[in-house]
DNA sequence: ATATTGAATTATGAATTCATAATTACGTCA
DNA sequence: TGACGTAATTATGAATTCATAATTCAATAT
């Protein structure tokens, strides 16, 4: 008997299931651009997969809001338009703030010395000027809070919408004064989180959440003034 | 020339689609028991189709968090626990505080007149006794407030969660002062409410859900209890 | 040349079929 | 009688097939 040809068979997902978090990635890094079309037919030799897993996963991405069916039509990359960036915008600032609010009357010391270790990192990245690094540690600092919340609820549907903006890959677009402006309110973020202070870490979160979505929008009207 | 563009799309609904909608209803309706295994053969056979579309639509409810779903194993009716509830509450109510805030920023005079009307219509259904009529006006009225506050993704997700505590029917088994208590708050709510007052609505929005949520405990609790 | 119509092509919706994993039933042996 | 192992059954995962709607493109008329 061959033991290990056996132990990918009990790690394995449904294939659907793994489509599903293939094609939220290509979505999210930008392989598969908004506003495009997504025939079946094409992903499925993408894949080498049979139509069926294909469309369950299709199915399951629109009502996440990624992809966009139409009966008969097909399927397409939804777009981020800025009606629907000014829509999500103030939901993730209550789920964030929240977060802050939840994580500051759950988390332990260790998390909190742990979340400081990713801020200095975040930071040295700042001083170096490297953004795709500093973007990285950004998320798992966010990352860290969401879970030190602990609340599986709150953060599968803070997730679900910061999947959907992510997709405007705004941090290549930051300006030097808007970077300087996060570090500072990412200080603060720490500061008021090794002090427990909840509605000081939830006031800061949301307006951390604000100038994220100025810079967001500068990038998407850019975008489309690109575009036309 | 457009004329498409201008009359609704003829409405020819997928037949997957039909049927996450049927089958949410059946969900939260009750009669498709929470903990219950919901084998493909058997829904199919209920609502003569094949497979294929009912499978999808029960990835769409998983992805939903009404339905439970097992590689290789099949489909449960996901049932309500107590430690999902506590996740629930909270991101309930951070949305509905935030539901009161848009609201107040956005509502028309014409349209708290409705609201007004429609919490008049909920006293009146209150002071008869008439709790099945009294729940409906009830949701209309957060329906409304959710209509006031403009705002799709809000209201995806507040539906999506309250969705899924809906299974519990709570209202069944309000006690005659917790019934008096949330009709006093309704007061406040529409008070502030008509004052515009967003911090307040907010604040009285919180404070109704923290309530409602001891109901939908000791309902929980009493289940369990019964269950055992 | 342009617009319109209708056949050909292509893509999607849904049912069926095939493959495989999980469960159940049964028989054997202690 | 009960535990174990194996065969039979059942249910699910995925591919294929069939049906139908949408699109493309060419032919025709204006």
């Amino acid at each position: 008997m061959n033991i290990a040809a056996n132990i990918p068979s009990i790690t394995r997902r449904s294939l659907h299931d793994e489509l599903v978090e293939r094609l939220r990635t290509l979505i999210v890094d930008g392989t598969l651009e908004p506003g495009i079309k997504v025939p079946e037919r094409d992903l499925c030799e993408q894949f080498q997969v049979s139509r069926t897993p294909m469309r369950e996963a299709l199915k399951v991405l629109a009502a996440d809001g990624l992809v966009t069916l139409t009966p008969n039509r097909g399927a397409w990359v939804s777009k981020l338009t800025l009606p629907e960036l000014e829509e999500v915008f103030p939901v993730m600032g209550a789920l964030e703030a929240l977060s802050g609010e939840l994580a500051c009357a759950r988390i332990s010391d260790k998390q909190i010395a742990a979340v400081r270790k990713l801020h200095d990192r975040m930071v040295s990245h700042y001083r170096a000027g490297e953004l795709d690094d500093y973007f990285a540690v950004n998320q798992q600092i966010h990352e860290a809070i969401l879970e030190a919340a602990d609340n599986d609820t709150l953060s599968a549907q803070y997730r679900s919408l910061s999947t959907r903006i992510r997709r405007a890959r705004y941090v290549a677009n930051m300006t030097a004064e808007r970077w300087a402006q996060a570090v500072e309110e990412h200080e603060q973020i720490l500061s008021a989180l090794e002090d427990r202070d909840a509605p000081r870490l939830a006031g800061i979160l949301r307006k951390h959440l604000r100038n994220k979505f100025a810079t967001v929008k500068d990038w998407l009207l850019a975008q489309e003034e690109a575009d036309a």
